[in-house]
DNA sequence: TTAGGTGCAAACGTTTTGCAACTTG
DNA sequence: CAAGTTGCAAAACGTTTGCACCTAA
């Protein structure tokens, strides 16, 4: 755990047990440990990988039990659903202070994360002249990287 | 059919045929009626309604082949795959002469065509800048179109 | 004590595939 | 006639669900 750049996990599971509380939840082992897990990770985990690095700690957790999970932060906010081609969704924390878009190597399928406001400006300002209020926006551009263009 | 907005289903034709003499492939009856009927579309088509399109004029055709001549439409870069968030594949057929992206309703479904030059004009800086060559981008907004806003 | 959660396995819906019969070039 | 294509049905895939048992509150 490095000093910087930390994002603040205590806010996000005051937020999930708020959202608990709010609708009669309850805190489990399993929960726990899969929301944990989750919010522990830096990618865009698959449920079968999230499975994995759980029962490393729980041997016994079924998948039903994280997809579950998973569909619960979901719900609550915390967690964004991904699809990027191949068939199965993947999931990244939803970060409060943070939004990103997504650029894709369809060489390696290296993942790169990056933030551009003047695109989401332009948007909103889309959204806004065709009559929409805008709520999420999912932006991916694949091209081919550097170290790709170089091997070619 | 219009005299305006023509689109040049010609050009597809000669870019499919030139692709299938270049892999060996054939051109059957089922393809070319499959292939006709998604040029002639003009919505996001998912495998199941082509096929009910198709099967109007040839009820024997199997939905394997319509998932076989997509797939032949994707790899030969005439149609898209899209993804909105229910469990299926839309296609969409690849003009072109035009690029759009999408704006969703989460409340009704419907969805909006649009195109924004400067949005991907910056979405290629942003590409340039991580040394990406950007080859393709899929951009979608979801919101409340203005009808379902007024319905609140 | 009871509403909610878990793990398993079966069910689900979409997509892919193996294969024998058929077509195209 | 050789190689590609079709239609069917079965398999595969990721995901969801029903249920008996378990557990948090």
């Amino acid at each position: 755990m490095g000093a910087t750049a930390e994002h603040d996990v205590e806010q996000l599971r005051a937020r999930l047990n708020d959202y608990m509380a709010r609708h009669g939840l309850r805190s489990t082992e399993q929960r726990r440990l899969v929301t944990e897990m989750f919010f522990a990770s830096r990618d865009h985990l698959s449920i079968e990988e999230l499975l994995d690095r759980v029962r490393i700690e729980e041997p016994r957790i079924g998948y039903a039990t994280v997809y579950r999970t998973l569909k619960l932060l979901k719900d609550c906010g915390l967690a964004f659903e991904r699809h990027f081609g191949d068939g199965v969704s993947r999931y990244e924390v939803a970060w409060a202070d943070e939004h990103h878009d997504h650029l894709i190597c369809t060489e390696c399928e290296k993942i790169i994360e990056f933030e551009d406001s003047d695109i989401e400006e332009l948007q909103h300002n889309v959204a806004q002249r065709l009559g929409f209020n805008l709520t999420r926006h999912k932006l991916e551009l694949y091209g081919i990287c550097a170290g790709c263009q170089a091997k070619e």
